[in-house]
DNA sequence: AGCTATTTTAAACACGTGTTTGAATCCGGG
DNA sequence: CCCGGATTCAAACACGTGTTTAAAATAGCT
């Protein structure tokens, strides 16, 4: 295996439990058993190192996730919300197979780079990736077209914060709950239970 | 106005902004036109400080955030979610006349307790002030006792990630939004918001 | 094999961090 | 006034950080 894989593997699992700031190169490298200066070798800086932890999950994920909220959108018939949450399943789900427990990670990472760094990761991803974003919104709008842009917005924030909140401490939670309810649970467990949550959120009554 | 108080003022705006890892002791102590050493003489460590940071507003805002939902459980008459949710509404926005944006303040910092720091936030806050968790969940349990114990536990913590994720990235978000919709929006507008989702979400049908 | 470009390595650099020290200063009560 | 405890202050400490350097090792190609 290559040292830049070594590094990226090391680097994601790491980022995702202690935030990006919270992690230094000097763990990225020993986990990841490469010597300390191959990180700014390979990758330029911590930076660039965070960028490309996330684009690989990114290239992995984006196309899926397209071209399933892009199905929707092309459909005569208009979706429910549920359905299209449930968009997200498949191409999220899919990162366990692309990886180890990758969807898991993969939605840390999400929760770290809104949080961490002042939001540097939420421009990059948006600017990067504006595709995800657009088709999303549109299969919104087409499911529930009585919102308006501004109650749109702020109820895909709020989803947004859902997710990425709850699964960026979804490691603790799992823990808690298999010790409270005595019951196996995973990360798609969770998925499925938080997009009723999130359906209904955006469905909600609108006030005015 | 005393050191210590110097200290808590220039803290809680800065670790609210970027982070508690990510507020170094010479940022507030220099905000705070103090000696840097203050901080150790007054308070310890870094850590108790930020304790002493969350306990100010928390001692304000516990007693009548308790009170308010132990009124609803005591009612004969089963409340609304929507309710449940409302009665968070006043003891938060009394913190804008305890101090200058208290509530945007002390949600940001909410959050920041819940992200940064793995976590020892959430365990301060449940161990010290246990009370308001209890009372937050018996009167949903009132209000939707259909609920059994493990759909409330994740959907709580659902509400706990929209709540604590929109706000800690709140002033990000109102920009946004003043700028797109050409509007004015403040905190409570955003809760105000805020409330009809969660209140869908907790509601949500159920799915076994 | 021999040469070149790529990669790895150990060491150092410059800086930022939380904390501690001991002297200087302030302030209230006898 | 003057003493003594509380507070402030500048300085230093010990350590951790991201990054850079230049030499050593490796790999690939003719």
């Amino acid at each position: 295996m290559s040292t830049k894989t070594k590094i990226l593997d090391a680097a994601e699992v790491l980022f995702a439990d202690k935030g990006f700031n919270g992690t230094s190169l000097r763990e990225i490298t020993s986990q990841a058993e490469v010597n300390l200066a191959a990180v700014n070798y390979h990758f330029g800086s911590k930076k660039e190192l965070i960028k490309a932890v996330m684009s690989r999950y990114m290239n992995e994920l984006s196309p899926r996730l397209e071209s399933a909220l892009n199905a929707l959108c092309l459909e005569e018939v208009k979706p429910t919300l549920i359905e299209v949450f449930s968009a997200f399943l498949e191409p999220l789900l899919h990162l366990n197979s692309f990886k180890d427990n990758g969807t898991s990670t993969f939605l840390q990472l999400l929760g770290r780079g809104y949080t961490d760094s002042q939001g540097f990761l939420r421009w990059f991803l948006t600017t990067q990736y504006p595709g995800v974003f657009t088709k999303f919104t549109q299969a919104v709008q087409k499911a529930y077209p009585e919102l308006n842009k501004e109650e749109m917005f702020w109820r895909l924030h709020f989803t947004m914060g859902t997710i990425v909140f709850t699964m960026s401490s979804s490691d603790a939670l799992i823990d808690i709950a298999q010790n409270d309810f005595d019951r196996q649970v995973d990360i798609a467990g969770v998925i499925k239970q938080v997009i009723p949550y999130v359906a209904a959120g955006v469905a909600a009554p609108i006030v005015r």
